[in-house]
RNA sequence: GUCCCCAUCGUCUAGUCAGGUCCAGGACAUCGGCCUUUCACGCCGACAACACCGGUUCAAAUCCGGUUGGGGACGCCA
């Protein structure tokens, strides 16, 4: 059994897109789960349109999911030697053929098809030109691409596909194709091909947008004596309105680093993503690493296109429901010290960090994070839902302002009463506090809900948390007491 | 216009290859309830789908044919 090689092969016109990395995802999946290798290779000869960042974007993508690769990056460009030599060795087999139509000719010819609704592929024009007439043309100085030359054969031209089955086409219904320009420079279909070949690729793991490509390097593998890797083709991921999804018209939330930026968990992103056109069979929906590698078969891979549920302008659900409650679900039985971590970047990135998380007080930072963290849907929101536990200038949320603070205006003296109980305590504990809070409440024959809500408004500026008194603990006596003393200042703003 | 692929709850999907165990299971979302002096979590429950028409069969989500619908491709882009 010789080893898989799969390869990921971007273009670099942009930034890595959630189709992409779902595409390297499935590629590193499968080189994991066979013990193979995983190929990164940049296919960059779309000059006009490749661009350095977008190489970076697409690095900085993959790493930041944890898809690592084995060889590579490559970079096509400098393969053209290898698919220039391809494809004079298929010029000289008569395999290929020298086109001398012009784009305009072409164009016109397909215009004309379009209009008589007609078949609008090439028609072969150049395809039995004679030695003599080609060498007239050339010698005229006529620009000429490299097409493939196509067999007339009566059977039928396909390949098997590990997802579809098998794919069959007949060989009319196949045009001859460019696989070098005018201007000297190989085509794609060619280069990937090429490339595939001489990375010794055993697997082709990509969209079905692919297929038809697929069908027409068949031939080529066929042309140039390799043996053909195993296909296959998964589905595509779609809109709502069932638009296959892209960079142009759905912008940043089908970029990756989207939910880098938001504070999404890598590996909760991943296992979203391959949940898309993938199920392991039985109800299991959250996967380690291992257990996923260990899951993942290339036939259970969908048939039919997903789509990606995102509504624009949604007010709760800011990107597909489900990829968030995946998230929620590792933020809260993720290991808290690996929580930890990723919620440093987000504190040093909003300047909430303070060194001694990471030193005499990281018992107390762990802590705080797990006490947190259930009702947090992405990292983000510990420096912005909780930011009052790691600095003194949260925000206070308009709407436990009125109905848990303005409301009951006698708060305003109630509180720092109840700031100077909580001082002259012995015993700071949630026991005490909370018997104080309930006391005064008796005391001025409220609800001793009134005080405590006020208190959590005041304490951490949200309408909701965890346990009042567990909050106290948490942020220690003197927070409380300077932050319970301070409520008029409150009550000033709104006058 | 031609060719290819696909079709189960709103969404992701199990079940289809080897027809009966499926008046279709799980998850997300939604809605109720329990828990909670907040809100979540957790737990319980509800809502909700085999695109349509034929055929084969004792029996069809499952097999066959057609229809409709959706998607992809048809570049000197990748």
């Amino acid at each position: 059994m010789t080893e898989t090689r799969l390869r990921f092969p971007p273009s670099p016109t942009g930034y890595l897109h959630i189709g992409g990395a779902r595409t390297a995802l499935f590629n590193w999946l499968y080189a994991k789960k066979t013990g193979g290798k995983l190929i990164l290779r940049i296919e960059d000869t779309d000059t006009e349109r490749s661009t350095q960042d977008s190489i970076q974007g697409i690095l900085d993508g993959l790493n930041w999911l944890g898809i690592d690769w084995d060889e590579g990056p490559y970079f096509q460009t400098e393969f053209s030697t290898d698919h220039l030599a391809a494809a004079n060795q298929m010029l000289a087999e008569g395999k290929a053929y020298k086109c001398f139509c012009t784009k305009e000719e072409l164009e016109a010819r397909k215009e004309a098809a379009m209009a008589a609704k007609q078949e609008m592929g090439y028609n072969g024009a150049c395809r039995n030109l004679t030695p003599e007439q080609v060498a007239e043309k050339e010698s005229a100085g006529l620009p000429f691409v490299i097409r493939f030359k196509v067999p007339e054969r009566n059977g039928m031209l396909g390949y098997d596909d590990k997802v579809l089955g098998r794919i069959e086409h007949s060989y009319n219904e196949v045009d001859d194709f460019v696989i070098v320009r005018s201007n000297g420079k190989p085509l794609y279909l060619l280069c990937n091909v090429v490339d595939d070949i001489r990375d010794r690729i055993t697997h082709v793991l990509r969209g079905q947008d692919h297929m038809t490509n697929t069908t027409r390097q068949v031939l080529l593998y066929e042309a140039l004596g390799a043996p053909m890797p195993v296909f296959a083709h998964m589905p595509l991921t779609l809109d709502l309105k069932k638009a296959k999804i892209s960079k142009r018209s759905h912008g940043e939330i089908v970029a990756v680093h989207f939910y880098k930026e938001h504070g999404f968990i890598p590996w909760a992103f991943c296992n979203f993503l391959v949940l898309l056109g993938w199920s392991p069979g039985d109800d299991t929906e959250i996967f380690s690493r291992e257990e996923l590698i260990e899951a993942f078969t290339l036939e259970r891979i969908n048939k039919s296109n997903s789509i990606f549920n995102y509504r624009k302008g949604d007010e709760k659900f800011f990107t597909d429901p489900k990829a968030i409650a995946i998230n929620e679900q590792y933020l809260r039985t993720m290991d808290i010290g690996e929580i930890g971590d990723m919620v440093q970047k987000v504190l040093e990135k909003e300047g909430l960090w303070n060194a001694a998380y990471a030193g005499e007080k990281k018992e107390w930072y762990l802590h705080t994070l797990a006490l947190i963290r259930d009702r947090f849907h992405t990292l983000n929101d510990f420096a912005t839902l909780g930011r009052a536990y790691f600095a003194d200038d949260f925000q206070v949320e308009q709407k436990p302002l009125e109905k848990n603070l303005l409301k009951f205006p006698d708060l305003k003296e109630w509180l720092p009463l109840l700031a100077d109980r909580y001082q002259a305590l012995e015993q700071f504990t949630t026991e005490e506090t909370e018997r104080v809070a309930k006391e005064l409440a008796e005391e001025k024959e409220v609800k001793p809900g009134v005080i405590v809500n006020g208190m959590r408004t005041v304490v951490t500026g949200q309408l909701a948390g965890p346990s009042m008194y567990d909050i106290l603990m948490t942020l220690g006596r003197d927070k409380v007491v300077q932050r319970l003393r301070n409520v008029n200042r409150f009550f000033q703003q709104a006058d």
